[in-house]
RNA sequence: GCGGGCGUGGCGGAAUUGGUAGACGCGCGGGAUUUAGGUUCCCGUGACGAAAGUCGUGGGGGUUCGAGCCCCUCCGCCCGCACCA
């Protein structure tokens, strides 16, 4: 051995280079074996990794490394989500082109994430911002278009008057953009959309197969689809009251039980009703736009008082000509939701009970409470949301609120409309509904499926059931230059027409410029100017580009065949790979990500693409990276590399190395650029290797939690590498010879060692498939720790024989380092068998630490001798025999309490425990000679004596 | 407000899912080796106690032979969603 330490700077690139050259991770497309897709989620192209992309790709490798080993043909990819903005901004402050640095920076990231040693098949690498990808998309994009699945409509959004773009939510900050400062507007825009909508039903119910997703996301996305029964209701409008042409108003409740305590209507702002009304009636314009103007940030809208505008319109109760409620327009009402209308039931909604006690309209309770007396049930400030039987609710009274609104939605159902709407008005009326009704959608493209479902459509019916979705369509369209062109042509005379299939794709020109605000596509001399397709005349191309979320929303699978070039997949391999199996990624992506990617599935799945539904059959989503922060006096933050951490007994001192300043130890917080307690893993590659860096990142915490990065725990996790490597060497000298056979007797020593090696082989495996990677480093402690205390052992029994001088607990390191040099099998002083077990054991142990520090145990693996890789060793076989103990210890409890033990046979029967237990001195102690009331057995586990 | 999760030594966390609480690591204490150590190795380490022992999984109560795990209740922290009718 040329050193005593392992140098893991000079192994790592010495088996990253052995792995590369023989390509052994590069998967095939027609191996028989049976598959496993993993994945971790692909990095946009910042520049660097960081520690969360560490962590992540550790889990998703130690997953791959493992099910190789298992037999299975791993698919283990790794790509690049290269669209964005970032790039852009890149370009605008530093004149650099966003395809150079895009490129660039993947460059650099890949050369990092090779030095990690992961494990993935390169050669399927893809960038999203390769024409060769994207062109895909755009075949994918008309697709859709073709099958209903994509529409162009008008919708609000935020705009940026200085920057001339789209916002997205998340880059608006109090009102004002996050780049240019400037007061955010409200737009409508024409925009293109994805209607996720139409899938939002199965989306739902499909969430309940994902057995293999956390509760939580899950849960998460069922929230956000937001499925709620209801009735859709048609109020007549009193033709006294209202502009001309309005005659009645759509809402959707899911209380229709609550009808009788209506109080008020109510319509959001933007309601088109609203708008009618507001034509002759300045003061209402003026409500509406001071509603307009009204904050979106969140604490705002907690605050916000309830605001109403009586429109002066009157509507008619459905069970009640004679009953008028006033028509509001109100700031709580979204026009996003539902209608864009509700009824007012103040005594149980607390948002109405705080409009109708701030207007004084007054409330009429009609859910009692069980158990409570009707004529003394008052509400106040609190409305009751709770079950009861109905009361004030003539034909309803006595019914429980469950019963009550299957008798509306009957009795609407059924109902003919009043004789207040005039019956030549009729086909005008329903249209106009439906116009007001569906509200929404400003833009009505005739084959379009509304979100809420189609308006009431018996031409005499009241009511309707309905079933609404929280969920919204999803807008692609963005203003930006670096994302995938949306391929359409828009033409004067024949409108938007799809860019023909032999034009794709459409690619983005290089020459663009970045020095004035706004879509660079749009500013670009010549590109949008193109004839039609369809007519020949002058057009000019869509210049907005898709979100990126939609380059990510497929690429898993690209992954399986990204080398066809007329298709987006090869539809038998993306059916032979797909789902994917685990799936790796961070908890943020639990609604956005994950949820575009179920709709894209299944969006080409309709359009002929694959052949399933759910793209991820296995999620895992893993905790944060943490790291404490440093604070100087004058508030800057300093970086853990600037920093000098020392323990002085109990307290723990951070002095800046620089200057020697004292510094303040602060919270742990997530790594992030603004705090500066990032750790920069090339840093901690570079000091420790990317297995101390791996090994680290697994051992700590359990992977779904945040992992808090130390220096101590690295630094143990360096002393534990040092370690293994020093215990492999000293095992394989004590294997030196061994058998080729397995021997047919074990002496109880080899045995003990064998039991030792396949326990913690049994436990790992266990704990791996659960992704319990925490809980397998210690497994792997524990059993090196075994293995250590076996050879300091034999080390010391050798020291005696040989006569040795010196404390015999170091005589494993001085008789095998120091002793006879080549010993040849017949010379060893170790039995054949115990030689043989050893050589079992330690191969054991390299082979289970293997898919978390993949270098340092190839060093081992070579060191035992073998010219194979342990990357392509099969996973150790169990001998589940060794599991069984001929004995068994259990303890004995006392009245709950354990007071002794006692050991059996394994097989030993009840009577036989009993009588064992019952002559412990403990047990008699405590017994006083009487008899037991009771004693539970508990086989192999535990007994219990009840005295 | 609604929904969900969590609470275990000085710290990160284990606990075969109702059966020996505290595996494993970090830290800390003691010792050995070393010219030296931020090296390596060994021993110890939940609290109280000299010991026998007693107590102990956020607080209180319950079910059970037996509860960190199940039920009720209260407290604290974290996350998600949010005028969604």
């Amino acid at each position: 051995m040329a050193s005593d330490r392992y140098n893991a700077r000079d192994a790592e690139a010495r088996w990253q280079k052995i792995w590369d050259e023989r390509g052994i991770f590069a998967t095939r497309n027609d191996d028989p074996r049976p598959k496993y897709y993993v994945l971790e989620m692909f990095p946009y192209p910042s520049g660097r990794i960081h520690m969360g992309h560490v962590r992540n790709y550790t889990m998703g490798d130690v997953v791959a490394r493992v099910k190789r080993a298992m037999g299975f043909n791993v698919l283990h990819p790794m790509g690049w989500d290269a669209f964005g903005m970032p790039a852009e901004n890149a370009a605008m402050e530093r004149k650099v082109h966003p395809k150079t640095w895009t490129y660039d920076n993947i460059a650099a990231m890949k050369k990092q994430l090779k030095s990690m040693g992961l494990s993935l098949d390169w050669s399927r690498e893809i960038a999203t911002c390769d024409p060769a990808y994207y062109k895909h998309q755009q075949k994918m994009f008309l697709d859709f278009l073709r099958a209903g699945l994509v529409e162009r409509k008008k919708s609000k959004v935020n705009w940026d008057p200085v920057d001339q773009t789209v916002l997205a939510n998340e880059q608006v900050i109090d009102d004002r953009g996050w780049r240019s400062g400037a007061l955010v507007e409200q737009r409508e825009l024409t925009q293109w959309f994805f209607a996720i909508t139409k899938f939002a039903a199965p989306l739902l119910e499909a969430l309940g197969t994902l057995d293999r997703w956390p509760e939580k996301v899950r849960l998460m996305q069922k929230n956000w689809i937001g499925r709620s029964e209801g009735l859709l209701i048609r109020f007549a409008l009193d033709q006294a009251t209202t502009p001309q042409g309005q005659t009645e108003l759509e809402v959707f409740t899911t209380r229709p039980d609550t009808l009788f305590g209506a109080k008020f209507m109510a319509l959001a702002p933007d309601h088109p009703l609203a708008t009618v009304a507001a034509k002759n009636n300045p003061a209402l314009r003026a409500f509406i736009e001071q509603c307009r103007h009204r904050g979106t940030a969140q604490a705002e809208i907690d605050t916000a008082e309830k605001l109403g505008f009586d429109t002066g319109m009157r509507a008619i109760h459905p069970f009640d000509p004679a009953w008028k409620l006033p028509v509001y327009v109100a700031n709580f009402i979204v026009m996003d939701y539902g209608t864009g209308a509700i009824f007012g039931c103040p005594a149980h909604d607390q948002r109405d009970l705080d409009f109708a006690n701030k207007y004084g309209l007054g409330n009429v309770p009609v859910v009692c409470p069980p158990g409570v007396d009707p004529k003394t049930f008052v509400i106040t400030d609190t409305a009751y949301d709770g079950d009861g039987r109905m009361i004030n609710s003539r034909f309803l009274d006595g019914m429980t609120f469950e019963e009550a609104k299957e008798e509306v939605a009957k009795r609407l159902e059924r109902r003919l409309r009043p004789a207040a709407l005039p019956a030549p008005q009729r086909g005008r009326a329903a249209s106009e509904a439906r116009q007001v009704g569906a509200g929404k959608q400003a833009d009505p493209s005739p084959d379009r499926v509304p979100r809420s479902g189609p308006p009431i459509s018996g031409e005499d019916a009241m009511a309707q059931r309905q079933v609404n979705y929280r969920l919204r369509d999803w807008g692609i369209s963005r203003q930006r230059y670096w994302g995938c062109p949306i391929p359409i042509i828009h033409c004067e005379t024949c409108g938007a027409v799809p860019v023909p299939e032999k034009d794709l794709p459409v690619t983005l020109p290089e020459d663009v410029t970045f020095d004035r605000p706004g879509n660079p596509l749009d500013h670009h001399p010549t590109w949008k100017h193109v004839a039609c397709p369809q007519c020949g005349g002058p057009a000019r191309r869509e210049t907005d580009t898709m979100d990126t979320f939609v380059d990510s929303s497929w690429y898993f699978e690209r992954f399986t065949d990204p080398w066809i070039t007329n298709a987006p997949t090869d539809r038998q391999m993306v059916n032979a790979w797909m789902p994917v199996d685990q799936y790796i990624g961070g908890i943020e992506h639990a609604i956005l990500h994950l949820l575009y990617s179920r709709f894209f599935t299944r969006a080409m799945r309709e359009t002929g693409h694959i052949g399933l539904d759910e793209p991820f059959a296995g999620l895992f989503t893993q905790g944060m990276v943490v790291h404490e922060t440093y604070r100087r006096a004058n508030g800057e933050w300093a970086a853990p590399a600037e920093v000098k951490v020392e323990t002085d007994g109990d307290t723990r001192r951070a002095t800046l190395i620089a200057t020697g300043e004292q510094l303040a130890i602060g919270p742990i917080e997530k790594m992030s650029k603004s705090k500066r307690n990032t750790v920069d893993p090339d840093d901690i590659i570079d000091t420790y290797g990317a297995d101390v860096a791996r090994w680290f990142m697994l051992s700590d915490s359990p992977p779904d939690r945040d992992v808090n990065w130390t220096e101590k725990g690295v630094q143990g996790a360096w002393r534990f590498a040092q370690r293994l490597w020093r215990l492999a060497g000293e095992a394989a000298e004590i294997a030196q010879g061994a058998p080729h056979e397995r021997p047919s007797r074990f002496s109880a020593e080899a045995t003990a060692l064998r039991k030792a090696a396949h326990t913690a082989l049994a436990r790992v495996t266990d704990d791996i498939e659960k992704l319990h990677f925490n809980v397998c480093v210690a497994h792997i402690y524990e059993f090196a720790n075994a293995l250590n205390a076996v050879i300091g052992e034999l080390g010391a029994q050798k020291a005696l024989s040989e006569g040795s001088k010196g404390d015999p607990r170091y005589g494993a390191k001085a008789g095998s380092r120091g002793g006879s040099d080549g010993p040849s099998g017949s010379e060893s002083a170790y039995a054949p068998d115990l030689r043989w077990a050893m050589r079992e054991a330690v191969s054991i142990l390299v082979r289970l630490f293997h898919p978390m520090m993949p270098h340092l145990a190839e060093e081992c693996w070579a060191m035992l001798g073998h010219d194979t890789l342990v990357a392509q060793a099969a996973w150790p076989e169990l001998e589940p025999t060794l599991l069984v103990e001929e004995t068994v210890t259990l303890p004995v409890q006392i009245n709950g309490r354990k007071r002794a033990d006692v050991t059996v046979a394994r097989d030993a029967g009840n009577a036989d425990i009993e009588s064992a237990v019952l002559a412990l001195d403990a047990v008699k102690r405590a017994l006083e000679g009487k008899k037991p009331k009771k004693v539970i057995i508990v086989p192999q586990r535990i007994v219990n004596v009840v005295a």
